[in-house]
DNA sequence: TTAGGGTTAG
């Protein structure tokens, strides 16, 4: 236009600045400033809210603030637009004030000043804020719900979810459900998207999202797979956010090819789809395929993170990679330039450890710049359990025990060393502590989803309506496995009771109720999908094992760690976990 | 000019 000598007038600049702010950075904006200025347009209040406009949208704050200042009169809306930019750079007091002297103010300004405290986590001044706010709207009432969710007080957000003062549109219910999903309640986030549908009110795009997120947790295929339908049904747009929370539900729903073919078909793909795809290998086991992927990001020219080398680090450890492991690792700062984290040196120790280089997992625990936290030396602690070092295990669970006096797995990991040596009174010891200091053990659960119902099993609990059953099913087959020459490995069992009842002990083990389960509930030849909230024990691997070949089942356990995909007898890990 | 979104070691 300009090429043209066709001089453009102050609304088709305001016009640029506002296309500008959308696409582009700060040059764009001092550059049409210029051209305000060398054209000889009069800094009217409409040019002038154009530029505070770009540049509080482009987070160029110095320069929104001084067009603010220069402003020689400011309406409602120019306040709100500055209270909206200090907001979102935490400038909380600043924001305040302006909200505080102007003489009129819009429900934007009241949401703005509300969502600026929550954005802060300030959530009793966003409180006090909202409660004196005479006009609520659903935007209001969105935002504070969302305060409340972002803090974990549910509670609260439920208390002002059930009792608003408006109509929810999607946004509401999305920020319930995300707040669940959020805080690991995933069941209830389901259970409210149920509720959404029942209310006729339309989910989009990040409904789905936030539901994916909630399958991904539970393994929870089948709901997966009808949200996958719909998104097509509905011809959403898969992006790279919805892209993303595709390849992490598939993967980590057991359905690595349905993963992978998302991943490849997207057209754009960002750091997270690659890290994705990358745990999702490494949970695999796919060692080669996770290198090559990682080979394959840089060629695209997407730079990796932390994550990326947690899954890259997390694919060497499963698949027994160990110089590829020690090569990533000693290259991820040099090299990549991302500085190794606690959870790197976790997959390092993990991966050292397993291998059997118990002193140099030692070495790195002792060379490491942070202190190591309980997962670090619990990953010791399992390498010096594979190598039966008796005196560093006690070393190591002992200091895990002083180091987090509440957490019940360390009380598990002391109490089993010392069973494992028949030191029964210390294990005593261990259990009357655990009492004293009101510890409880985590209990092991597992779960599987059997016609779009996600059941759980916890250990030592009877409360499945079919328990009994189950129960029932469960002594059937532990006689067919002994007939076939399964030894029960009583290991994992804490307490110091007879065998047998240690034995039953193993025998109903939440993976093994869900396994049983599903053998009774789903037709023959239907991959059996469990997924337990701990590692996977001894006796329940090599129970599967022969599981899966008794009733010629593929049955895929994802554990805390990775997949176990038992198939004719033996499983996916090949026995390296 | 105001509200909701994804990946992380055992």
């Amino acid at each position: 236009m300009l090429c043209e000598n066709v001089f453009p007038d102050a609304s088709t600049i305001a016009l640029l600045l506002r296309a500008a702010a959308s696409v582009s950075g700060n040059k764009l904006g001092d550059a049409f400033h210029c051209q305000i200025v060398k054209l000889g347009f009069e800094f009217n209040l409409f040019l002038q809210t154009g530029l505070l406009n770009f540049y509080a949208k482009v987070g160029n704050l110095e320069s929104a603030k001084r067009v603010f200042v220069e402003m020689p009169e400011r309406d409602s809306v120019v306040h709100n637009v500055m209270i909206s930019a200090l907001g979102k750079q935490g400038y909380a007091s600043d924001a305040r004030k302006l909200f505080d002297e102007m003489p009129e103010r819009s429900s934007f300004s009241w949401n703005s000043m509300i969502s600026c405290y929550c954005r802060l986590g300030d959530i009793e001044n966003a409180r006090s804020v909202f409660d004196c706010n005479p006009l609520k709207d659903v935007i209001t009432w969105n935002t504070m719900i969302d305060g409340y969710c972002k803090l974990g007080q549910l509670t609260l957000a439920k208390k002002l979810f059930d009792h608003m003062g408006c109509a929810k549109n999607t946004v509401t219910w999305n920020t319930m459900i995300t707040g669940y999903v959020q805080c690991r309640e995933f069941r209830t986030a389901i259970s409210t998207f149920h509720e959404m549908q029942a209310q006729h009110v339309r989910p989009d795009e990040v409904t789905m999202i936030s539901l994916l997120s909630a399958s991904a947790h539970l393994g929870a295929l089948d709901m997966g797979n009808w949200i996958h339908a719909y998104i097509r049904r509905r011809n959403f747009k898969i992006d790279v956010v919805l892209g993303n929370a595709l390849i992490d539900m598939f993967s980590k729903c057991g359905c690595i090819d349905a993963a992978l073919d998302v991943f490849y078909g997207l057209p754009k793909k960002n750091v997270f789809c690659w890290n994705s795809i990358i745990v999702g290998l490494a949970t695999y086991g796919y060692g080669r395929e996770v290198i090559n992927t990682f080979i394959d990001m840089q060629t695209a020219g997407v730079k990796p993170d932390g994550v990326t080398f947690v899954g890259l680090l997390s694919g060497c450890s499963h698949s027994g990679l160990i110089s590829e492991g020690r090569q990533y690792f000693s290259q991820m700062f040099t090299v990549y330039g991302v500085e190794p984290g606690l959870e790197h040196y976790g997959c390092m120790v993990d991966l050292l450890g397993k291998a059997g280089f118990l002193e140099e997992a030692l070495d790195l625990v002792k060379a490491m710049p942070m202190a190591p936290n309980t997962i670090v030396l619990g990953s010791l602690l399992h390498a010096c359990q594979v190598r039966k070092d008796a005196k560093l295990t006690e070393q190591v669970a002992e200091h895990l025990l002083d180091m987090d006096p509440r957490d019940g797995g360390n009380y598990v990991f002391l109490s089993n060393f010392y069973a494992s040596v028949n030191r029964w009174h210390d294990v005593e010891k261990c259990r009357k502590l655990m009492v004293e200091k009101g510890v409880q053990k985590t209990p092991g659960c597992s779960s599987i989803e059997v016609d779009n119902v996600v059941h759980e099993f916890v250990a030592g609990d009877s409360s499945h309506p079919q328990f009994s059953q189950i129960k029932l099913f469960l002594d059937d087959i532990g006689k067919k496995l002994i007939s076939l020459g399964h030894q029960v490995d009583m290991t994992p069992v804490l307490h110091d009771v007879d065998e047998e009842e240690k034995e039953s002990a193993v025998r109903y083990h939440s993976e093994r109720l869900a396994v049983a389960f599903g053998l009774m509930c789903t037709p023959p030849g239907k991959p059996i999908r469990v997924v337990k909230n701990l590692r996977a024990c001894s006796d329940c691997h090599a129970a599967i094992k022969l599981i899966s070949k008794l009733f010629e089942r593929d049955i895929i356990v994802r554990d805390r760690s990775r997949f176990h995909h038992f198939r004719d007898g033996s499983c996916s890990c090949q026995d390296y976990w």
